[in-house]
DNA sequence: CCATTAATTTCGTGG
DNA sequence: CCACGAAGTTAATGG
């Protein structure tokens, strides 16, 4: 990884044409040729870039752009496609590189699937005497997260999101629809289940029918720990 | 902005939880207290990052992190929720510290909002006769991209995509169906206009009976310069 | 390898 | 300030 702080102004030419006039920024090479520019505040996400596959080429600026403080030009080409970004070097402050070596990778917990696989594995949450039917259950317009049966006997359709927005009901709604269509599973009823539910959602969730679970995602991995141990 | 590459592992805490096994990475910490852990490879995205409004508490290790090789703990704790990221460095290879100023920001050209101003001034590329009504047509299920008339005065509403795929089709589908219900417009024809169209979109298209258009972006342009001239 | 969907999405725009 | 949609989205997953 090289790390070059520089005076520098880029052109992006590719999905888009994108221009970043002249300012000191922080240009990160990594090791398979990706380049990133950074100002000093914003988000992760650079001012520009270009992603792997691609090469950079470095040459000598022409007498007019030397001419007007260019010192270098690099051209980095991705590999599979057009997108071209050229980067005009002026004053480098700085230059360093560094070997990083291969990175193990982030370990992620407290995603929708793992919601999903509790809830699955705890079912009652839905409410005392329901049994699971299956985990994504296929239907015409995709699977339907949880599928399940209520203590009299009754069908219920779980949608399960990280946070809950209008969409996932929207979603659900859907899917309540066709599965009512099915007299093997008529009456089906609709469960909304998020960590966080938002209140448009939660109105239009009502507003259908369909009712709100907030999951206690600590909670549920406490009681999947205690399950582990009896294993 | 500081830049930081080191031994260093890393847990996060908040919409989610993650960690980051020990490894050598950079890190960046800007001007607005936003940091990011970057690896030598993949895209732009970081490995873990904070997102400003966030600070940085640095403290010593306790006696048994120590012992494992940290040398120091950094607390970086979002200002306006629960996200946290705590990093424990190792060995540091490299510390330095730099003044960037504000950037002035990327400029951009090409995206979806320059192709509508584009079509609706180059109207004819619809095909001969045709003339504009509105940009943005509003419909209650949101705004149509353009509405025209063809030679005949029949009613073509237009979809602009800069990459064309299926719920661009789906999209205009819907307002199609909601057009034909207005008796002063219907019948109403469907123009999917996009750089580019998927196979699938463009099958669907036809399917539903849409027109395909491909925006050629350069021409448009050249056709918008010459049009410039003329004022 | 392609299509689909989520994301600690981020980023803009318009009400 | 919030909801909505696009992004040079990126990243993971399933077929």
């Amino acid at each position: 990884m090289r790390l070059v702080v520089a005076r520098c102004s880029a052109h992006y030419t590719g999905r888009l044409s994108a221009h970043l006039p002249l300012a000191t920024r922080l240009i990160v090479v990594k090791a398979d040729g990706s380049v990133l520019l950074h100002s000093d505040g914003g988000s992760y996400k650079p001012l520009n870039w270009m992603s792997p596959p691609c090469a950079m080429a470095v040459r000598e600026p022409d007498a007019q752009a030397a001419e007007r403080g260019v010192s270098a030009v690099w051209t980095v080409q991705h590999a599979k496609s057009d997108d071209r970004l050229e980067i005009e070097l002026h004053d480098v402050l700085h230059d360093s590189a560094h070997d990083l070596g291969v990175d193990p990778g982030l370990i992620k917990d407290g995603v929708e699937a793992h919601l999903q696989t509790m809830l699955a594995a705890q079912i009652e949450l839905l409410g005392a005497g329901h049994s699971l039917v299956r985990r994504e259950f296929p239907t015409a317009i995709g699977p339907v997260d949880i599928l399940a049966r209520d203590a009299a006997g009754g069908t219920v359709a779980v949608e399960i999101k990280r946070r809950g927005e209008i969409d996932g009901v929207e979603q659900l709604t859907r899917y309540l629809e066709l599965l009512n269509r099915d007299p093997h599973l008529a009456p089906v009823r609709g469960v909304f289940a998020a960590q966080e539910i938002k209140p448009q959602a939660r109105i239009l969730a009502k507003d259908r029918g369909i009712d709100c679970l907030v999951l206690d995602y600590d909670a549920m991995r406490g009681v999947d720990d205690v399950d582990s141990r009896l294993f």
